[in-house]
DNA sequence: CATGATTTTGGGAATGTTCCCAAAAATATA
DNA sequence: TATATTTTTGGGAACATTCCCAAAATCATG
């Protein structure tokens, strides 16, 4: 008696009808007298009857629900992410639950088991750093569920993915970089275990190559993306005996942390060292000196990512083709890599040129 | 044939055994054979069997998961109270699914249905800025789910509540103001629906009066959160015959736009004018100058709302006495009230006293 | 080798809903 | 009024699981 949620046969039996008619009347069935459907929707609002999803979804093998799993919450790019994805499947009348493995690979499997127990449809993921071994996506693949990876994306499955060229715009950074007169450009990178670090590593490497500049392994660190690390690298980057001139971080708070460790020691941004970072977080707009970044189309990731489950789902085929989106980037160019005109970022700087 | 999941059935039907005795195997149920229980769990594993949440939940009408709902997700605020508060229910054994309102009232209402009908075993939520009647929560209650409301807290419902005292914090922050001898103190507030807000307001009114200042409500403007009237309101307080010599916002994202705005008309921070802010954003730190803010331990809200919760959900009893939880704010100066030492807040700033 | 005690297993109900098919009621047609 | 047709309603099965109770199998004891 304590604590019962109001059935559909609470209902039957307060009006003398089957539960068939009452569920008839509640789901709008034609074959129901006008009559009968009022007096059914009248008691439902009046009981303030809820429906059971669980019951619904037990009996539809389908739960209308989709997992969103990103490795981390701080910054404002999975959020962003999320909420892009959250508008296009909220519209296609999915649920959303978020997990987040706060880049912990064991998490990542306990709530990718999670996400199996409680039948979502389908499943978004950025997976963890740690992630080497993709076998539970696999798992999840195998029976079925469309699995579409995002930001950080997996060669060895044949799933959809959306990405940004990360290639392309580590490339124009560096360019960029270069074109203001700098030649020993370091680069904090990320962990060779993400598709994305290793893209970028390789357009930071082109770049050089490609403008006749060496490659020096000393200027390239590549760390697990932990903050206080990052403040370790860059002293050890600014002890060097040739210290770099300019800094192409992996994102922007690596970025920012390294600014802070700069202008604590004193050197002068950008005559002494630049700094371009990668993402176009918010805050990188307000620091002083603003942060040059490559800025991605954070909310598409989200909708494309969205969307290429949705096509997923909807198709009637066994099993649709893969998608593979890649989003363009945008060089946003401020004052940590060029003095002169709006040296900081507080205004706004919607499409300056990259010259 | 096709999508279709493991179910124990499938393991009874290849083992030759009843569902019965393959349930007991995977459950640890002690009265089982140890070769059979090994049978059933080396099948289990083979096959990817993952059990079924959705029966178990409709057998038990519990489903382990609590609903955290948000206003907005673009702050670090709401992120991090959820991770705290996610910490806290994952150890006791509950799932999290998180929606955003989005700050509307209507998305607010759809979602609680919508966790209504997928039977959360309780709801953590800070409601929108345009709440004003809050009976889809009461009808919440009601049914017998808890509700705990946090950050954004509702004085008509008797439910538990966790808030940080703004009274207090507003008041220590307009004192601040008045001892680094400012005297035209403007007070940037939330919408009068909000709770906190009007706290806040309170606090900033009383430290005023208490100070023999007299209020002058030119310099009190409550408006709607969103930034882009931020931006003209503080132009307007700028414009007034007699302008305000300092700026208490009623939080930090405000705060920030003020600071643009008035570097923008090259006015000096905080000679001219200072600036307050509420919640020390990590942003705060950051840009220049660093922002003097009231911090709130935003984590900690997050973990006492789920304790408060589970508090609800443990008790035996029909229902427990609500609790209300004050977590104290503490004062953070930076360079936007007081000038000289760690004028920006690139340096850590733990503990200064409040002179 | 019976008999009783214990361990192990199987069968069915229950959870809340939808859907299909049949039954009943209402309506139309002769 | 009787029959045919349509509208409306009711009764089950199904979904995956757990739990209770009974049945079967195993074991111990005299």
């Amino acid at each position: 008696m304590k604590n019962h949620q109001i059935t559909i046969i609470d209902i039957a039996h307060t009006l003398n009808l089957s539960k068939s008619t009452v569920s008839r009347a509640l789901t709008g069935h034609p074959n129901v007298k006008v009559k009968t459907r009022e007096r059914v929707l009248e008691l439902a609002a009046e009981l303030d009857y809820q429906r059971n999803q669980l019951a619904i979804s037990l009996l539809t093998n389908r739960t209308q629900t989709i997992g969103i799993m990103v490795p981390e919450f701080l910054s404002s790019f999975f959020p962003k992410v999320i909420i892009g994805a959250q508008d296009v499947l909220a519209k296609a009348g999915y649920n959303v639950v978020i997990c987040h493995s706060n880049e912990s690979y064991e998490t990542e499997i306990i709530n990718t088991k999670l996400l199996l127990a409680s039948r979502v449809d389908g499943i978004l993921v950025s997976h963890t750093k740690e992630t080497r071994n993709f076998e539970h996506f696999k798992t999840v693949d195998r029976k079925g569920i469309p699995v579409v990876f995002f930001n950080r994306i997996v060669d060895e499955m044949s799933v959809s993915k959306v990405a940004v060229d990360d290639y392309e715009g580590a490339y124009q950074a560096v360019e960029h970089l270069i074109k203001t007169g700098k030649r020993r450009i370091a680069h904090l990178s990320g962990p060779d275990s993400l598709q994305n670090s290793r893209s970028r590593l390789n357009g930071y490497r082109d770049a050089l190559t490609n403008h006749q500049i060496p490659i020096d392994p000393a200027l390239i660190i590549s760390y697990d993306l932990t903050l206080d690390k990052a403040n370790i690298y860059v002293n050890h980057l600014l002890n060097l005996p040739q210290p770099p001139d300019a800094l192409f971080a992996i994102n922007d708070p690596t970025a920012i942390e390294a600014l802070k460790v700069i202008k604590s020691r004193g050197l002068r941004i950008p005559e002494d060292i630049a700094i371009v970072g990668f993402s176009d977080d918010p805050i990188s707009a307000l620091i002083e000196p603003g942060l040059t970044t490559v800025s991605q189309p954070v909310d598409e990731i989200g909708r494309e990512a969205a969307r290429l489950l949705l096509n997923q789902l909807a198709a009637d085929d066994e099993r649709p083709e893969p998608e593979l989106v890649v989003l363009p980037t945008r060089l946003i160019i401020r004052g940590s890599t060029v003095t002169g005109e709006n040296p900081t970022g507080f205004a706004d700087q919607t499409s300056l040129p990259s010259f």
